[in-house]
DNA sequence: ACCAACGATGTTAACGTTATTACGGTCGTG
DNA sequence: CACGACCGTAATAACGTTAACATCGTTGGT
């Protein structure tokens, strides 16, 4: 096997090869039914031996498109972003398409950085998970450019499209259910920054509401992160308030680990003393030493219906349709971290 | 704001706008000292104004480099190639290089795309974490053909670059350590396929050979797979066996947790009654129910050190220098479950 | 005051591909 | 037997950029 890889083996060595014209082993080598069948064997067995690969760059610049698209993540040490981007990958992979990828650490200038060189790397179209849902000024001017973008955070009314599991009522359920084993004083591990997600406080506190139960500012914290290491730091800081809660709901579960391990190392017993419900459904949460019930993260219909709609957006052309924002209602996994008390 | 995206701005049209030519706008943008500074401002400005971008592509065709690289990765269910990829993600924009992403889902046939899908989009290098660490005749011949590739697996007579962890010394680290506290049935739950990796496995055969213990196959189960299930159910299937070991080293930290999760559910005390040893030093590891030994993977050391080695060879020009294989000694970082025995 | 050198800009060609149009020759038809 | 249709192939121009070279006017040295 020779000439590989850098030996830029291009149409017009096969031309020269063959004979023909540089147009027509293109033709051929696209299949075209101008070309007969005898001719393009020839091409294509000439090409084959010369190892050629074709310039998708070269391709790209008259067509107009690069069959590419960009992915933007805050971070990657949530694994379901993780088994998001591999499942994106590979949906795109199947519709020809490749993946740009970059994550933003959760900064804005980042986010904007990373937004920008797909831009000027030319992507059809892109896939992003804001570092923060309100702020989404950065991305509206692309939509309005007809420029196709999907987001993995939903906010009903951004204007822009977008597919993500509706947190708000994933945490509504995770908290009825806790109220339905007996739990009242229900705290809850989230950010609470006012220009962050801030639909898992907003399900928790319909359900409290609607079950009659006040809203105590003194359950909530902020781990400001979301490692399990936060997840402990914030149980640690909850628990030495003045007021304990029976049950806790943590923004993920990550942070559920982490409030879990405060528990066993304090001596607090789960779920007889504490109840835990985290967010995602990650595989640690069944295999925890006391399994943890989740709310769960449906990758696989998330990256389906948001590649279809990607996809959806690019073939549209140059006007694109009214942006649609597709919510999933998400599972509860209910394991023993939340069993009833007696 | 107007005329973003897809509206292409092309130099031709600051060009017009300003009654330069375009390659002097060119020069100009790029901030040749051929071009006075108030021409340059002027262009400058009509470039902003016209919100004009790059053609990424264009400049690739070129300049026939096209500042990507691709980095193919098995699967990212493993938190540890994750945080691998977002390092490499950063590393490489800080130089002004984009990532390319692809999985293979520990196929060779999905390897063997990704690869071709990465040539011909005409990417400067790439990084890739082999499905096989045996099997890599299909890499081969792009180094062959001066092709800058950095692996992330090293075999050392593989004749091509790699950087990482040296497993072998880690199982060897982490076997002498189990030895050391009086362990002396230490099983494995490791992938045993010839083609794949048996470096641990040869690391504990050689720790065992120094401290005069005999090797048992009994005491090796191929768990089949990476994840906690997997070590849940490769633990079982040890554990009924006749020979029972009083100590394991699992494959890497998800293996072990399954395995820790195994001795939970059926009485068998950590650390007392099993020590248990993982690989990659996961977050999770730290916050498990009984926190899990683990042999370390610096992600941030085998990052750089791969990122600058695929530098080195991107712009070492038409002939590659010598490859070299960089293995870095990992640390084993000692926890509870494999506190002394009494 | 003249010529060389230089500073500022423009012209042309190239990168590898595809799309559009053009060109010969052969065949069928009247 | 002439004419148009059609088939196979080739020539040309484009995509947006950069590199090499060309051109013009001005300046400075003698």
């Amino acid at each position: 096997m020779v000439g590989l890889a850098r030996s830029i083996v291009r149409l017009k060595d096969i031309a020269d090869k063959t004979g023909f014209s540089t147009n027509t082993v293109s033709l051929a080598l696209r299949q075209s039914s101008r070309i007969p069948q005898q001719t393009r064997d020839i091409i294509e067995r000439a090409a084959s031996e010369l190892n050629y690969l074709p310039n998708h760059i070269a391709k790209s610049l008259v067509s107009r498109e690069t069959k590419t698209i960009g992915l933007v993540l805050t971070d990657i040490n949530n694994p379901t972003l993780t088994r998001t981007a591999q499942a994106i990958e590979i949906a795109l992979a199947e519709r020809g398409y490749g993946t740009l990828f970059a994550t933003s650490n959760n900064t804005l200038a980042e986010e904007v950085r990373a937004i920008e060189l797909f831009r000027s790397r030319q992507v059809d179209g892109m896939l992003i998970y804001p570092t923060s849902h309100r702020v989404l000024e950065h991305i509206r001017p692309l939509r309005r450019a007809n420029y196709p973008v999907v987001l993995l955070v939903g906010d009903p009314d951004a204007g822009i499209d977008a597919v993500c599991m509706d947190e708000r009522r994933g945490a509504y359920k995770a908290t009825r259910h806790l109220i339905d084993v007996g739990h009242c004083k229900i705290g809850i591990l989230d950010s609470s920054h006012p220009l962050g997600n801030l639909e898992k406080s907003q399900g928790r506190q319909q359900a409290l509401k609607e079950a009659g139960i006040d809203h105590d500012p003194d359950l909530a914290v902020d781990p400001r992160g979301h490692t399990a290491e936060r997840g402990y730091w914030a149980m640690d800081t909850l628990m030495s308030g003045a007021k304990r809660p029976s049950a806790i709901l943590a923004g993920n579960d990550s942070l559920a680990i982490g409030a879990l391990r405060w528990c066993q190392t304090h001596n607090v017993r789960v779920p007889d003393e504490m109840a835990i419900v985290g967010f995602d459904n990650i595989e640690f949460a069944e295999y925890a030493s006391v399994p943890l019930s989740s709310v769960n993260y449906a990758v696989d219909v998330v990256t389906r219906m948001a590649v279809d709609r990607l996809m959806r957006l690019i073939s549209s052309g140059d006007v694109l349709p009214e942006p649609r924002v597709t919510q999933i209602d998400p599972d509860l996994v209910i394991r023993e971290s939340t069993r009833a008390k007696r």
